[in-house]
DNA sequence: AAAAAAC
């Protein structure tokens, strides 16, 4: 009862119109040929209402009716009527229930996958149509491909472009957002329960239970701060080089390198980085072309584990008859600044910069193989914890940041996508904070002793649910701090104290100020997706809450994508940072393909839903949220299920999309760049971009959500012929080679991409 | 220009 209060006036109309309003207005005008009949409604006049209905399944029936019917519910309204803004409740639950009535319900019924009304829920409510049930089934059977193959040839589909919106139009008010926020949290039992999932807390468990660990583990030094002081004298000279004009030259670095036995390395340190082992310059980059040719010569070593000095690359020109790479241009010529050394301050906004590498250590696979995590330092429980997690044994970048990390040092850590960074910084972070409290009774309310800031909520979940687990095991706490759900909560269990906070910049810059979250005895702070973090209106609020932590607290940035768009915060926050990267990590050994297909664009609705339209996981990655919302829906009306992902999106429905995808509801996400970086899901084996990324780093952390951990994936970016150039030089820059194939609708190279007919490489395989 | 990140 208390949760359905009424229209909460001042609630809706702070999140949703500042948001929505304008854009999706637009959307609808120009899709629906007039104001959706629902839609428009739904979006800015219920509103108001959203917030009751939202409460609604708490209190009565979730299920269906939106409950208000009968003038005594509060859901009734004379809105709800249809006169007009109320309208909007009947959205959600009317919608499914409407849809029942028209047999929809009947099709999933046969399938355990998802309900239809759930769908509803979640993509807004779109009407469903008739044509659609020619699918049957396809609910739940994934193999869908099977069904449908015959059934629904591409060619007919009702996607052409524009087509969606001729055709459903008018009765599509699929973009409400109103119902999208209108279940946002506050209440709404779904959203409450992801919420509870992640609090470790809300296990049940009394805040202070488990302490166990504190006591018993041996503590190495307890308190960092103190014991962090920077060794300059031994890593002084080893320590990489940060400096952009000191940079030392490939050539004379080794020397100093060899004295490369700092606390980190010692349990690595012989096998890992050698003296000998050339100063990796990372980065030797790309902006210096003209060192290539010697780079060229050298041998790959992603095979036998020598330490990669320099990425190979291929001398050959490719399938598109580009100059080898060698001959391309190099950055220097499309970079603006032309200045490889100007990196960490911010380019020209706009520019796909290339930053200069970060130097680094580099560790391959081959110098960690019979090394485990007890090896590296940490506690039998947390070892446990990973063995449990299915990480038996370290991965390179694993095994080369976490002796560091327990040595104190600040560190930057590259590690391809679905490399391991999370465990990579987690473990070690809870074994210090562990440390750090060795013998000390873990205190009611309490300051965190750690915090990890991510880029996007979806990824402070994500690693929350990774870390959880780890801290948990030696009785330490975890919560997460993110926007988009109410605050209580996550006061409240900092209240109650916590060791680590995991979180979104904007909140826990928010709770800092409201004076409820307080770092001053924060000693680890770590940035994931550091070179993002780093970007223009991301890193202002990052540096303010660094600078809320304690004196000489910790440091440690991780990313893919890691260079010296990082280098103003390492300026000013890090000291002495061990930088590493994981050997051999270039084209040749990742287990992604890469392919381009060059179409017209009126062929482009067509062949997405094409190749959406087979039995794996599958992520498109569009360049706005209306778009992801269009695509979505296209694929959905094709009868292949869908769901978005992107910041139009309330936090329940972002959840609650992506976990479709996880849990194998759906197999087709659709989103924005929001989902570009750190997001896992096992098993997307395509990802296809219907827009061209813009940067080169983009399109690196897009493509790596898939071929993840040594699995293998693919990934189609499709273009039309005017900019085939612009995006041969950003795989350029990304050091990529992709084929650049034309493509029209019913070629056989989107059967292939798709995997409904085997590649000319699996034959010959 | 877009997206993300607080209310």
């Amino acid at each position: 009862m208390p949760k359905n209060k009424k229209p909460r006036g001042g609630r809706p109309a702070a999140n949703f119109e500042p948001r929505y309003g304008a854009k999706k207005t637009s959307f609808h005008d120009r899709h629906n040929g007039g104001p959706a009949r629902d839609g428009a409604r739904d979006e800015r006049g219920a509103r108001a209402d959203a917030g009751d209905r939202r409460s609604a399944p708490a209190a009565g029936g979730y299920d269906r009716r939106p409950g208000s019917r009968s003038a005594g519910h509060r859901g009734y309204r004379p809105a709800e009527a249809e006169s007009g803004a109320p309208k909007q409740r009947w959205n959600a639950s009317e919608r499914a229930g409407r849809d029942e009535a028209r047999g929809i319900r009947n099709r999933a019924e046969s399938g355990r996958r998802e309900a239809p009304h759930h769908r509803n829920d979640e993509r807004s409510e779109r009407p469903r149509y008739n044509d659609r049930p020619s699918v049957g089934g396809r609910f739940d059977d994934r193999p869908r491909r099977d069904d449908r193959g015959g059934q629904r040839p591409t060619g007919q589909r009702p996607t052409g472009p524009g087509t969606y919106r001729d055709e459903r139009g008018g009765d599509r008010p699929r973009f409400d957002r109103d119902d999208r926020s209108r279940r946002d949290d506050r209440g709404a039992g779904t959203q409450r329960q992801g919420f509870r999932d992640n609090d470790h807390r809300d296990g049940g468990r009394p805040v202070r239970d488990d302490r166990r660990g504190g006591g018993e583990r041996p503590r190495f030094n307890s308190d960092r701060g103190a014991e962090r002081p920077r060794f300059n004298s031994d890593r002084g000279t080893e320590r990489p080089r940060f400096d952009r004009d000191e940079r030392p030259r490939r050539d004379d670095r080794g020397g100093d390198r060899a004295r490369s036995n700092d606390r980190g390395a010692d349990r690595g340190g012989e096998r890992s980085y050698d003296a000998d082992r050339a100063r990796r310059a990372f980065d030797r980059d790309r902006t210096q072309r003209s060192y290539e040719g010697g780079r060229d010569e050298r041998s790959r070593p992603s095979t036998g584990g020598a330490y990669r000095t320099e990425r190979p690359r291929p001398l050959t020109s490719d399938t598109r008859g580009r100059p080898a790479r060698n001959e391309r241009p190099s950055r220097n010529d499309w970079n603006a600044t032309g200045r490889p050394e100007s990196t960490g301050a911010k380019f020209t906004p706009g520019d796909d910069v290339v930053h200069e590498r970060l130097e680094a250590k580099s560790v391959a696979a081959v110098e960690v193989d019979g090394v485990t995590f007890g090896d590296l330092g940490l506690g039998s429980n947390i070892v446990d914890t990973l063995v449990g997690m299915g990480a038996a044994t370290p991965f390179p970048i694993q095994a080369a940041s976490i002796p560091a990390v327990l040595a104190g040092r600040d560190v930057l850590a590259r590690g391809r996508t679905g490399s391991g960074k999370t465990i990579a910084f987690g473990a070690p972070l809870v074994e210090r904070v562990l440390q750090s409290q060795a013998g000390k009774r873990r205190e009611f309310g309490r300051s965190p002793r750690a915090i990890i800031l991510a880029p996007t909520r979806e990824l402070a979940l994500q690693i929350d649910r990774t870390i959880q687990p780890i801290a948990r095991s030696v009785g330490l706490f975890t919560t997460q701090i993110y926007g988009g759900v109410p605050q209580g909560r996550q006061v409240g269990a900092l209240k109650k104290g916590v060791d680590i906070v995991i979180g979104t910049p904007g909140r826990v810059e928010d709770l800092i100020n409201q004076g409820k979250l307080d770092l001053s005895d924060c000693r680890i702070a770590v940035l994931d997706e550091a070179d993002h973090m780093c970007e223009l209106g991301f890193v202002e609020p990052v540096q303010r809450i660094l600078r809320h932590t304690a004196d000489g607290s910790q440091k440690l940035l991780f990313s893919a994508t890691l260079d010296r768009e990082v280098a103003a915060l390492v300026d000013e926050f890090l000291v002495d940072p061990a930088v590493y990267e994981v050997a051999g990590e270039d084209q040749d050994s990742s287990t992604i393909e890469h392919r381009v297909l060059v179409i017209e664009h009126r062929d482009k609705a067509d062949i997405l839903t094409s190749l959406v339209d087979r039995a794996g996981k599958t992520l498109v990655f569009a360049r706005t949220r209306a778009y992801a919302d269009m695509l979505a829906e296209q694929f959905d009306d094709a009868g292949i299920p869908a769901v978005s992902l992107h910041g139009d999106l309330n936090q329940a429905k972002r959840t609650r999309n992506l976990e479709r995808l996880t849990s194998g509801r759906v197999n087709v996400l659709v989103a924005t760049d929001v989902a570009a970086r750190g997001i896992h899901v096992d098993d997307i084996d395509l990802v296809v971009q219907a827009d061209a990324p813009d940067e080169y780093k983009t399109y690196l952390h897009r493509s790596g959500r898939t071929g993840r951990a040594g699995r293998s994936g693919r990934v189609v970016t499709l273009i039309t012929r005017q900019r085939q150039r612009r995006m041969t030089e950003l795989l350029d820059r990304a050091e990529i080679d992709a084929p650049f194939e034309n493509a029209r609708l019913d070629d056989d190279v989107i059967e292939e991409i798709a995997g409904r007919v085997p590649t000319a490489a699996d034959l010959t395989a």
